[in-house]
DNA sequence: CGCGCTCATGCAACTCAGTTGCAATTGATA
DNA sequence: TATCAATTGCAACTGAGTTGCATGAGCGCG
């Protein structure tokens, strides 16, 4: 897979399939969610469609999203949420890591990391694993090194 | 309740140590949090401290137990803050997993789970690690079960 | 192509967690 | 006990996310 092919036509199709309506402000999410290579706030959104949305119907596309298992969630350390596209990777085992880099604040899907497993006490029985690494992306890093 | 040692009295020697302040609102809530065997949000510390402390108070609190080294913090899926004690265990490496009821709500650190540790990208550093398991704790998985 | 049902959007007002500024109080030290 | 910085309480604020309702737009059907 050299390219993620996909151009806005193909989320049409996709959007289809699952039965929902094809609208401008879900293309522009997904269009844009593809293209970020972290997970994004609402607000990064927001600003970055400027193009006028209503805050409420972003909100509204972002759940519709996740509902609809094209799009995924998570809460971030400064207790926002970010989305991103749902991998087949991540749609397969349902789970994967983020990264989250202390430097810009960035949060990053690890789609070729493992999350490992651990075991549980007597009695607790897991079901999702979250597992989220803080530190340095590659591209801070670099910085700090220069 | 069989105790695990320290009594109020211990807070005080504690916080003294550390060079800070004991005051009433530090020893409530050190206190609370001891007793709790789940990490707790603002809200359920207000609440169980009905005696009228002001929520800011609480926030502040709070934010210097996580500062001092005294308290953890933790993000939870409904992105509010949960507080918890840190065990020696804790303090030790600093990391610990955590499980989250989806039953009950409640979060657990879980002292006993090692946290395991996965491979990161080139030019990723990680610092810290985040692992929160999400299922059925073991009080709620029994109700299941009878 | 146009009709109409239903879902999606926009707007406004709201909730709720957490924060900030400032004056009044209190803990620890001398 | 007097002193002074740290802590508390109050009030007002911010920013993310939610809800209700009227309008507008997909899309399946004839």
């Amino acid at each position: 897979m050299a390219s993620r092919l996909s151009p806005a036509s193909d989320w049409a199709t996709r959007i289809h399939a699952i039965g929902a309506r094809v609208t401008p402000a879900r293309l522009a999410v997904l269009g844009l969610l593809e293209r970020a290579e972290q997970a994004l706030s609402h607000r990064e959104i927001e600003e970055a469609l400027s193009s006028g949305f209503d805050r409420v119907t972003l909100y509204r596309v972002l759940d519709w999203l996740v509902e609809s298992g094209l799009g995924h969630r998570v809460t971030d350390a400064e207790r926002v949420f970010r989305f991103s596209i749902a991998s087949p990777a991540n749609a397969a085992h349902g789970e994967h890591a983020h990264f989250r880099c202390e430097a810009c604040g960035k949060v990053f899907c690890l789609d070729d990391v493992p999350v490992p497993t651990a075991p549980l006490p007597a009695g607790f029985s897991g079901k999702a694993v979250e597992y989220c690494i803080t530190g340095q992306c590659a591209r801070c890093d670099h910085k700090d090194h220069s």
